[in-house]
DNA sequence: CATAAAATTAAACATTTGTTTGATTTATTC
DNA sequence: GAATAAATCAAACAAATGTTTAATTTTATG
């Protein structure tokens, strides 16, 4: 199924409606009206509200898969610094697509639908199998430790980014930050939180110099 | 407003289905089922759906609450060694409260009721406040680092534990992991998750010896 | 331009929703 | 034990829900 304009469009509508009012909370007439469409064009497009929801799944899930391939290859740069390139990389990621992962979390923490569930899983297992790659250059170069719980280790920088976007106000609240722009704050943020998990997974994964 | 056998047993049984299903996707007669009592009861012991809800964050989020001011006075124990205490209740908490956990979550990625957002950002400020005496404890005493971030650190805290709850299923695939019950594991990540995150805070709070 | 296909619409459909009602039963109080 | 209050119930309510229909408009095709 090739997606048109139309698609994308209301899908994107869609998105942010369900990262505000969660999946159930969110009616085909809310969405008809955020994408000024026909109520009926929902169902006329997608089938029906859960196969839209699906669709706006495997349409993301695609663009948030990592790529390592090229990147595993290269040999002019060290273990840890490819490790951090996928830090950075996910970063970016989670960041651009806000909404989109604050549905994830939602929909994995219920586990509702089985096809949404899949298409999650399937991404947690893909980072990992990278990370895992990746790791094991490392481990064999004898720079990185031995007995590394790669998917804990992952969960470290997940939890840690899906926090920091989640609690974004109580976090400004406590320290007392000005007010600055969303995009401004977000840039910010991609600093702080890289600079943040680069130091942890170096400690966990590096042998002490 | 004091709460009979009666409430609490219809909270304990939202509580469940809120976590499974969301807040919108349960509807007030599958509370009534699951809990034994007439459609009608819901209203009557509580309001309104939402008025339940917000009864529930009132009553589970005061158990969340930790207490360290007995903690934070002991002069016998080091400043890490009641970081780690307190990383250890919370964990404990979390893991004996997993459904609410869920609960909150999402709403805190939605954000749609006002009143259950303020209660999470209070423990959420809380836990913070918390960390915050221990650590100036330890900055007192040179043990611990300078220009700590708080939340930060209490995000990563929070969002890995949070994640390998979510994520235990694709855990253990990942590691092909063979099955055990649910509190055998529970057991076994308290004590992965706790070490785990110790060792994170060991090396982001204390100078290298 | 005529015809077929695709897109759009308003209306209707049957369910499901949260909440209320009014009657009935149970518990409490004097 | 009568009177009062509290708890429970089935039924009803209007509003909202996802989906479909059948008619109309727009677009594409020869």
């Amino acid at each position: 199924m090739t997606l048109t304009d139309k698609h994308n469009h209301i899908i994107e509508k869609a998105e942010e409606l369900f990262a505000t009012k969660g999946y159930s909370g969110t009616t085909i007439r809310d969405i008809a009206k955020a994408a000024n469409v026909n109520l009926a064009m929902v169902s006329y497009y997608f089938g029906s509200k859960e196969k839209l929801m699906e669709t706006l799944f495997r349409e993301r899930i695609s663009l948030m898969q990592l790529k390592i391939e090229t990147l595993l290859k290269n040999e002019t740069i060290s273990p840890f610094q490819k490790v951090e390139i996928m830090i950075d990389e996910y970063i970016s990621k989670v960041l651009d697509k806000q909404s989109f992962y604050k549905i994830m979390l939602c929909e994995m923490a219920q586990r509702k639908n089985k096809v949404v569930v899949k298409f999650i899983s399937e991404i947690k297992l893909n980072y990992a199998n990278m990370m895992r790659d990746l790791v094991e250059e490392g481990q064999q170069k004898k720079i990185f430790k031995k007995h590394i719980d790669i998917m804990l280790l992952m969960n470290t920088m997940t939890g840690t980014v899906t926090q920091m976007i989640m609690n974004k106000e109580v976090y400004r609240e406590f320290n007392s930050l000005k007010k600055v722009s969303e995009t401004e704050y977000d840039l910010w943020l991609k600093k702080l939180l890289g600079d943040h998990i680069k130091k942890i997974f170096k400690t966990l994964l590096e042998y002490e110099s």
